[in-house]
DNA sequence: ATATGAACAGACTGTTCATTT
DNA sequence: AAATGAACAGTCTGTTCATAT
């Protein structure tokens, strides 16, 4: 394992536990929130991403899923897809956020080191 | 063009041309400089990945090629190739230079507001 | 073993297509 | 149009192979 920067997939789960820490959210929700939290900074989350760290973070045991179907005035049925921790999700999420802050870390610190070295 | 954080490649751009402002040297030596570098990060740079960059800033018009022989005391002649600035690469050098800078910032609020937000 | 380079493979991310309501 | 998902394509990086001294 050779460890550069941070890949963008750890940091949109960091996030994805963040939030169903405090809400459950579907897909396009977190989608919508993440754009949202990036926007200032020029990058947009493509909703494969967002889906493909989702389904990591059920797969690994983090979270697990519910269908529910969204009864909505006009329209008629649409699944949706609610997120949240399986019984040892909130302890592995908290688990798998340390290890991504040590490399977020280790990141801005040669981050630092580019810009002090070379400016 | 999506921007997460800074790729490796154009940091170890950044870093060639910062290296060629101070000494001609070739290829395996800027390997040596910059995992001296970045041995405390536990990023271990890759002799293709010197090459690669040292062949785009060719391509680039940024720095030529001269090519020499190394006359060793017990071995024959082995052949280097050492980098310098063409006539308009050291300015073109400083402009992707600034470039990067911009970038390097970005991704370092990034990073901060990912600490920020997560932890 | 040092030095350079290219070919190939794998990982990561983005774009497009498919399906349903 | 909103929502989910998968397939496919492109890019970036690492590993391996080739060549020469």
């Amino acid at each position: 394992m050779n460890h550069f920067l941070t890949k963008q997939r750890a940091i949109l789960k960091v996030y994805l536990i963040s939030l169903i820490e405090r809400k459950k959210m579907y897909g396009l929700q977190y989608l919508n929130e993440l754009r949202e939290t990036f926007k200032p900074y020029g990058y947009v989350p493509k909703h494969s991403e967002i889906y493909k760290a989702l389904h990591e973070l059920t797969s690994e045991g983090v979270v697990y899923r519910t269908r529910k179907l969204r009864s909505e005035d006009k329209e008629g049925f649409q699944e949706i897809i609610y997120y949240q921790f399986t019984e040892k999700g909130y302890e592995k999420g908290q688990l798998y956020k340390r290890q991504v802050k040590t490399d977020l870390e280790r990141s801005r610190d040669i981050i630092e080191k580019v810009l002090k070295d070379n400016y």
